[in-house]
DNA sequence: AATTAGCACTCGTTAGATAAGAGTGCTAAC
DNA sequence: GTTAGCACTCTTATCTAACGAGTGCTAATT
């Protein structure tokens, strides 16, 4: 469909206008070294790209600028691979190389150092605890009528919630009843545990444990309730470095949606296996609109858990931010399938 | 030293300046209920004021602006009492009626709450985890040689370490340990945790348990490092929706600082007791010399405990931040001290 | 037949000029 | 002591002209 020549141009004007942010013009392109057409002969191939949607005015005699198709064509057919540094390498390896070794710790050194490699916005969708088994179960009195519930996963995740023990319920039974559970569900997927509290424990704790609907409605509502997004975002600054942001209302909206963690946390869950890439309006958040997304997954046991991602203008470096996340994600997988 | 007319003047001047963010000039003065002389008067007064320090023009021919010692004198001597109204006081006491207690939800609702009812940015310092006492020590095994410590106050906050397990280290002696540890340190101040580890029990950790040394400075290693700030920070975009900063520039290199928890952990804590207005460049951290932070303390147990503050831009509500941030304190100092 | 040089044309950007308007300082009158 | 009046200053908005980067088209060249 595209001749050599126009797929030289194109990747021509998207790399120039990654780096530049500038329209890029007939001439600008002539110079180029693997370039040896003349000016004209490149103003008749951007009219045809133009025609076909890859490229775009700013104004009638204005340079080209990508289109949305066209990075599209860009990162579906041009991208080449691209080397690292090892000086880049070696950064995110060194966040595996830590000795206290904790998702949440590894996961937010891994959002800091890819928003300092790259300059963009990055984004990380911790674990979801609920696909990782309960290890233990503890529930720990503060004072007579207060305690908080604590939840370990094996993945040496914590979840813990404080609560008020309502007068009807006795200590002693709420004691019995941690103390079946953590008998009966250890080792169960955290996604389960509602269920089976309800359902296959209901009978068994009836015998030991009196009033054990109120006890059990408690305790779900001090482990269940509010799970938190746990979502980490690194470099938000960055994005304000970017000449397509130094608009301050366009900053307020991309920056309200970011406050939302439900919602970015949403996003990112939608993406599945593998490297994804949503370019400006393939985002289904309006205000992300203006941006690519580009997400990758990391996986534990062969189940995948969670989601790095960055977040940039559309004139991003692609290829080396895809390499990035590619290594990042491999390296978080392998680390956490040796913690298990 | 400032006749009544000037103080009215000033007054009106600073009102008007925090509302419109347009320079104010005599005629709009003289138009105000409260004032009775004509603008020509206005502009004689005003000259005096200027020559004083506490306003100053834009250009030669504009309206008057507060400078920041006039904003010093407003906050010092101006302030009228400002009645909340009966909707702000609801909303703020209704984060205080939640069931589930805890001191990290508290909080981060007051947070929110503050931000949206003032549209400035708030920032609150979680308390101190130093200043509460020991309620349990665990530690739980992920496997072999994985397991996550366990530390439970008596405020409900939870703090949790992975680590891995040295070799030396015999898993009945960790246990042997936690169980001593438990006995002997409940109730402790956590701040004294590290000394009376050290000094006090070694020698009688030492009877029970081999290497203790090593068993004593893992524990340390996976409790006291890299205690982080415990910062909430809510409506951070609301600083964009001030004129005062529609410049790109302005908001990054504030925004930029935000970013350091440590930083502005420090700036909050070396405000004591009651309530503190540092206006512009009275505060030292450069990027906020463009705002003034007002910060209060909250406690318990009579012991101050951690600081709630707003930022925005020196054209502040000083009067109902400050009525906002008194109550909310209060409210805190008295929720916590019921949980003890 | 493909490529390129040449040229008229478009449009955004910048600089300067002008006018309007808000506000001041000062003087003289009240 | 207060105020009306007025000349003056400075900002802002609007307009115009000049400039330049870049285009599209045509005709010449390879």
């Amino acid at each position: 469909m595209l001749s050599n020549r126009q797929l030289l141009i194109l990747q021509v004007i998207i790399d120039e206008f990654i780096q530049t942010a500038q329209p890029i013009g007939s001439r600008a392109i002539s110079k180029k070294q693997e370039v040896t057409y003349s000016p004209a002969t490149i103003r008749n191939e951007m009219a045809d790209l133009e025609e076909m949607g890859y490229i775009e005015k700013t104004h009638s005699s204005s340079g080209r600028v990508p289109s949305e198709k066209g990075y599209r064509f860009y990162v579906d057919h041009l991208l080449l691979p691209f080397h690292l540094s090892s000086a880049d390498k070696k950064i995110i390896s060194n966040v595996f190389n830590e000795d206290l070794v904790e998702f949440e710790h590894v996961v937010q050194n891994s959002a800091k150092v890819l928003s300092d490699l790259t300059n963009y916005t990055s984004i990380i969708l911790g674990p979801k605890v609920f696909e990782t088994t309960l290890k233990q179960l503890q529930i720990i009195h503060l004072s007579s009528n207060t305690a908080v519930a604590i939840l370990v996963t094996n993945t040496g995740h914590v979840e813990h919630r404080s609560f008020t023990i309502p007068a009807e319920i006795r200590a002693s039974d709420l004691e019995k009843l941690i103390n079946i559970l953590n008998e009966k569900l250890s080792d169960v997927p955290i996604i389960q545990l509602q269920e089976r509290l309800q359902k296959e424990l209901a009978s068994i704790l009836d015998k030991y444990v009196s009033d054990v609907d109120t006890a059990i409605q408690y305790l779900k509502g001090a482990l269940f309730e509010q799970q938190p997004a746990n979502l980490y975002i690194g470099g938000i600054t960055n994005i304000m470095l970017q000449p397509e942001f130094n608009d301050i209302t366009k900053v307020h909206s991309l920056y309200s949606v970011m406050e939302k963690e439900d919602v970015i946390a949403n996003v990112l869950r939608s993406y599945q296996d593998g490297i994804h890439v949503a370019i400006g309006q393939e985002n289904k958040v309006h205000e992300m609109q203006e941006c690519s997304l580009i997400t990758a997954t990391y996986s534990l046991a062969g189940e995948q858990v969670g989601t790095v991602a960055l977040l940039g203008p559309k004139r991003m470096e692609y290829s080396r931010v895809i390499s990035l996340l590619n290594l990042l994600s491999t390296q978080m997988t392998n680390t956490f399938h040796r913690w298990i």
